[in-house]
DNA sequence: ATGACTGATGGAATCAGA
């Protein structure tokens, strides 16, 4: 199973390069974020037609997660992150897929930081805990993907120095991201390339692409019961390189689950 | 410290992103 995370920063302006992704990569589930669409906005069609079904939580401006499945649709678990039935924000959603859930989420930016952006940013990282608890307690095939908005660590940043008091690498968001992983999650890239520069954002600004000033905020975090099945993990980088791409580039992981069936 | 760029909204200028 090939299983990607793309932040769109747009659906409906980053269709083009959607389909073109979808058609020479054939993955068989596709977390997105960014939307910025609206829920009658979303390009149903489009995607079907490409092959896949979608199940969609959109919202009007901002945020906005999906779930695209190849061979049948998902079985949705849940729309929105459980613990705050004030968040009106659309940036989780959780199904079940050929005895995988797969949870996709757009976990807040978080600038300016101190601020009230910043205490949402962690509330929402406490709920995440908290469901990342019961999955791991749950003991399900599970996999946490799309776009943390957290380096975890110094090798993810180009210039880690000049990130120390942004919110996507302050302490507390290290420190909450890390907690998470500790419940027993597997960082599947990281895993898989222990030492190696691995971006999966580039600002469009000041040419950061060219320059490779980039960041590695897009994860895919394993559950014990699914990381033996890994097989494989990467960046598509040569998305970020074309004629109007996301800001983020798609990133994937291979899983075996014929190895975990018996 | 600021601004560079992009998308959505709405139909200009502003907000948000990271």
């Amino acid at each position: 199973m090939l299983l990607v995370t793309f932040n769109v920063n747009g659906i409906n302006s980053r269709l083009g390069a959607l389909l073109q992704y979808l058609e020479e990569r054939q993955p068989d589930v596709v977390c997105l974020q960014e939307l910025k669409a609206p829920q009658e906005k979303f390009p149903e069609q489009a995607i079907r037609d490409a092959g896949y079904h979608p199940i969609w939580h959109g919202q009007k401006s901002w945020n906005g997660v999906a779930i695209l499945t190849r061979d049948g649709p998902a079985e949705e678990i849940h729309r929105g992150l459980p613990g705050d039935p004030l968040d009106e924000q659309s940036r989780y959603l959780e199904a079940a897929y050929q005895g995988v859930l797969v949870a996709c989420l757009y976990l807040p930016n978080g600038n300016p930081a101190p601020g009230p952006k910043f205490d949402y940013k962690l509330a929402w990282f406490e709920r995440l805990i908290l469901r990342g608890a019961e999955l791991m307690k749950a003991g399900v095939p599970a996999v946490l993907a799309g776009d943390f908005n957290v380096m975890p660590t110094d090798i993810d940043v180009y210039k880690p120095e000049r990130w120390l008091t942004d919110a996507l690498f302050r302490p507390e968001t290290r420190e909450a991201f890390h907690r998470l992983v500790d419940q027993g999650w597997t960082d599947s890239l990281r895993t898989m390339h222990p030492d190696q520069k691995i971006y999966t954002f580039w600002d469009y600004f000041r040419n950061a692409f060219d320059r490779d000033a980039g960041l590695r905020i897009d994860h895919l975090l394993l559950s014990p019961t699914l990381a033996p099945a890994l097989r494989g993990a990467g960046v598509d980088k040569f998305v970020r390189a074309r004629e109007k791409p996301s800001d983020h580039a798609p990133t994937w992981v291979e899983l075996d689950l014929a190895a975990i069936a018996r």
